[in-house]
DNA sequence: AATATAATTTAGGTACACCTAAAATTAATT
DNA sequence: AATTAATTTTAGGTGTACCTAAATTATATT
């Protein structure tokens, strides 16, 4: 099975799994938009290979080793669509790319990407920088809002656009 | 044959054609790490869906149906690189990272991705949220650069670290 | 409880991008 | 020019994740 498997499918079957027992083949079918067969093929691979317990006809549960990996992927997922939503790419489009971009990317640049949306998400006055980019993404435009020019600036002065 | 497959392969070619008339078999090969044999079938049902123009035995040349193809997929890749440079990812990972993301990112996300590249290379003053982030990333600590405390600041006071 | 309905699984099949080994062609060497 | 070497292609084969159709098992209805 190829990572990208894996990871979609007990991903799936974590958040599936929240207020019920045991998740079942038409389940998993139904949200990727394929056929329950190919779904029974996959259950019986992952449980072969001890990501879920998997008993014919009954649902499947993860184990520790898939619950593990699941949580890794959608911590992932969720950091990938939250720094899309901040560069101001809208929630459908977002989760979408995320979703693919989750098996992808390494250590190295999610880790990275992770400081990224701490720091933009840090909202102490040190976010200026985002509004700035706001104002650049829909006009065009670069803005220096020093204290000196902050009457007439389209972004802290209020004027032209909102960026709430 | 998948987007993927296609973009990567008209992208290769792209590169290699500088300098040289004709792309071969085994420069593709040797690049992409596979046998000459699944190139030359590659090649075959690139030029059947006229991607590039391919003649037994003597190499191909794109198309322009194929250059096209493959200009966008690497500005796709060069904007992808860039911005996890910009973040910090080492220009071998975000290399690599941009080889895959090219592929599948969305125009929408590439357009806002695109402008946020444009917007941290603007360095009229208005980066300084840069070195902050930069700064993060380091300590874990938030700073903030009022003129008020730019003495005290470990990034623009020029204390501690090295933010050229 | 018997039967109808729905869900699941099995069996056999497809497309894609790769593979190996052998054949064909081109290029290099003597 | 003839032979050797290197490159390229053909032919047949593999693994992965899907598919359809039919068989099996579970669930719901009367």
């Amino acid at each position: 099975m190829r990572r990208k498997t894996i990871e979609d499918y007990v991903e799936l079957i974590y958040i599936l799994q929240e207020g019920k027992q045991k998740v079942h083949t038409s389940d998993i079918a139904s949200a990727f938009g394929i056929n329950p067969a190919s779904v029974t093929e996959m259950f019986q691979k992952l449980s072969e290979e001890n990501y879920i317990s998997y008993e014919k006809y009954s649902g499947v549960t993860l184990t520790a080793k898939g619950k593990k990996i699941a949580i890794q992927t959608k911590q992932k997922h969720d950091i990938l669509k939250h720094f899309l939503t901040i560069i101001g790419v809208d929630e459908h489009t977002a989760d979408e790319d995320a979703c693919l971009i989750e098996h992808i990317l390494t250590k190295i640049s999610f880790e990275k990407l992770t400081k990224f949306v701490e720091f933009a998400q840090h909202a102490d006055g040190n976010t200026r920088w985002l509004d700035n980019f706001k104002y650049y993404d829909q006009t065009g435009k670069y803005i220096e809002c020093n204290p000196s020019n902050r009457s007439q600036c389209p972004v802290h002065g209020k004027k032209n656009i909102d960026h709430s």
